[in-house]
DNA sequence: TGTGTTTGCCATCACCTGTAGACATCGCTT
DNA sequence: AAGCGATGTCTACAGGTGATGGCAAACACA
């Protein structure tokens, strides 16, 4: 008999997993500040009240998210094509995790800051600064913030729309250029070779 | 005698510059959804129902402010080291004005997204979009979008101070990283440099 | 001075937010 | 089957938001 043939209509791990979900991903479209407690309980098809039981409220249940978020996980490492394309894609189709939102914005609560910076240094800034400095870059951590920030600029601008070629471009044609613009084949070249084709 | 010697107690033109102004700065330090009609006021020193008088609602406030920024006024042409050491240098100072933050986020009023989006094309991809044109480079309207995204990514992350190194490093270090990040002389090289008049 | 208009202040509204608490119901354990 | 903790539902509250209407003082003008 397995475990769990019935679907328990109390079930307070998968409540806490659907507030989980309606959450980041309503947290990835919308930001923290414009996405309500309820929104994330319709959503859910839970009652709001829980994300206050379960996670202590709303900016712990953010904290939850970054630290659930398996975004970029596989080190997103932006100087290799491969990666770039789908680290690309995944974002163009899922939008942009909450942490790179939190790159670029403020939030009111300082622990939820926090905790936003510790991913984003942990995940994606330490993995690409520890490469440039293996490679011997100077100014290796500046190096892979600046890369980093520009990748995200590009990434929110297309997926918020401002833009209207970016936003109407196809994968395909966005990532040459972003290619392009962190000089993924210059970083890439330890061996040296020719630059970039135009 | 001068038509202006008194410095009127009542002056609907000061109070409403008062207020475009302290809405400038507050927009551009927190954003539009975390800035209040009561902050607006409170730092105009003008009473928060005149920004309902004399603009007609916050959201309209918003795009009075959009209008009324200069901000990157001569075409911010990020291809001209020399403008873009100037551009650089004073986001630096002054933070970015709400055009910027507008291509990254999004707000909930519609009319106020269409207009910072129509300034951000008119001011901004514009100027660099012709250039890219002019020069003969391919898709020019895609890459100026990205080339923007990219230093918009990149001022508002250092401001926003969640990347400490790049909040942490001075304008003289992020520049020639961003030099290089945009290409500045890559494509400078193409047209040589005479800078256009303001 | 007299008069109508402009300008600022005040009280207040209607709405939304997060969340705390009381109450009802389920489901496991004994 | 009975008990009891776990889980879900509902109401309500305190705080804050943008916006409105009324009213008094200060102004421009005759």
């Amino acid at each position: 008999m397995t475990k769990e043939p019935t679907p328990r209509r109390r079930d307070a791990a998968a409540s806490r997993e659907r507030l989980l979900n309606a959450a980041r991903d309503l947290f990835a479209d919308r930001g923290y500040d414009r996405t309500t407690a309820r929104d994330i309980g319709e959503r859910a098809g839970v009652d709001p009240t829980m994300i206050a039981r379960y996670f202590g409220g709303k900016a712990q249940l953010y904290i939850a998210v970054l630290r659930a978020d398996d975004g970029p996980n596989p080190p997103a490492d932006l100087l290799d094509p491969d990666r770039l394309a789908a680290l690309l894609d995944r974002v163009g189709r899922t939008g942009p995790g909450p942490i790179f939102q939190a790159a670029v914005r403020a939030y009111d609560d300082p622990p939820a800051q926090a905790a936003a910076r510790a991913e984003l240094e942990r995940r994606i800034v330490a993995p690409l600064s520890q490469r440039l400095r293996d490679e011997g870059h100077e100014q290796p951590d500046l190096r892979a913030e600046v890369l980093i920030a520009a990748f995200i600029g590009v990434v929110l601008a297309r997926r918020q729309g401002t833009f209207g070629h970016l936003a109407g471009a196809t994968t395909d044609e966005v990532l040459p250029l972003l290619e392009e613009l962190l000089g993924a084949r210059r970083y890439a070249e330890s061996g040296g070779g020719d630059p970039a084709p135009e």
